[in-house]
DNA sequence: CAGTAATTGAGAATCATTCTCTTTTAGGAA
DNA sequence: TTCCTAAAAGAGAATGATTCTCAATTACTG
């Protein structure tokens, strides 16, 4: 993922480039571990020393809603980010609040159709997301 | 669900039977629609006008941990409550903010089936929660 | 019914997130 | 390129959910 990637998404997307959504996009994809705001604004603070923490947390909201970042949410109440937008699930280690991405096509397959024949009476499904809690054995 | 049947839920864990507890877990099973723990005090205040907002956040901690009762998040950072302990999973509406209780015994036993074929390396699942997102049509 | 550890109340403290308002800036137009 | 304007960012206060502290109360044991 280049600059010039990120530079692509905003624009695809009518977003006007800044070089704080630029450094927040990309703190996003070097952070692995879905981080926090926290984690963004610890990460942008070596390059940017000026970031506001509101602005970093508006330009997370303008991402979301641009569909560029996904929010991921844990028992945790605090709000995690996630820059990966293909359709994936999420092994949460409830020990460790780690989150590990899980992709399983067959499953989404195996899902899609369970619902296609199973409809849903008054609801319009957009997006399934599975959450397999759990714990990671070894390290 | 009877003040007996909230008794004994307590007293199989092992927790003392307060007042506080009693009312909290009452109020949960009363109010449907997955209460935040403000929902909770309001409903609570009005037999229990003394009742402090620390022991409602204190109570509804002791009592995820002893398995009474679930936490459920939305991208919305509030905390919700669900009441129910048998396995299921919540259709979430991102308009209304309205979490529906979908069960499907069915879609329960193909995950499961799916889950011990394909043995996920190094991760023991202890939960699966479907999180179906989108919309309810007509209302 | 007394003793004791657990629980609660009251309110301050914390911490993530949002808001307000002023200043700055990106990107289109001249 | 330079100008213009709406959008974005900065600074820091405000908010709001949740946690913490500690003294007073209470549920259960014996």
């Amino acid at each position: 993922m280049t600059t010039d990637d990120i530079k692509s998404k905003l624009i695809e997307r009518g977003l006007k480039v800044t070089p704080q959504r630029m450094a927040i996009l990309e703190a996003i994809y070097s952070l692995k571990n879905h981080p926090t705001a926290e984690n963004i604004i610890d990460y942008i603070l070596k390059k940017h020393p000026n970031i506001a923490t509101g602005t970093v947390y508006k330009v997370l909201g303008v991402l979301v809603e641009n569909q560029l970042i996904k929010k991921v949410t844990t028992e945790k109440d605090i709000m995690r980010y996630d820059g990966i937008m293909e359709s994936h699930h999420h092994l949460y280690c409830m020990e460790s609040d780690v989150i590990k991405d899980y992709v399983d096509v067959e499953l989404d397959e195996l899902l899609q159709k369970y619902f296609e024949k199973k409809n849903l009476p008054g609801f319009k499904i957009e997006d399934i997301v599975l959450q397999l809690k759990g714990t990671f054995d070894n390290r």
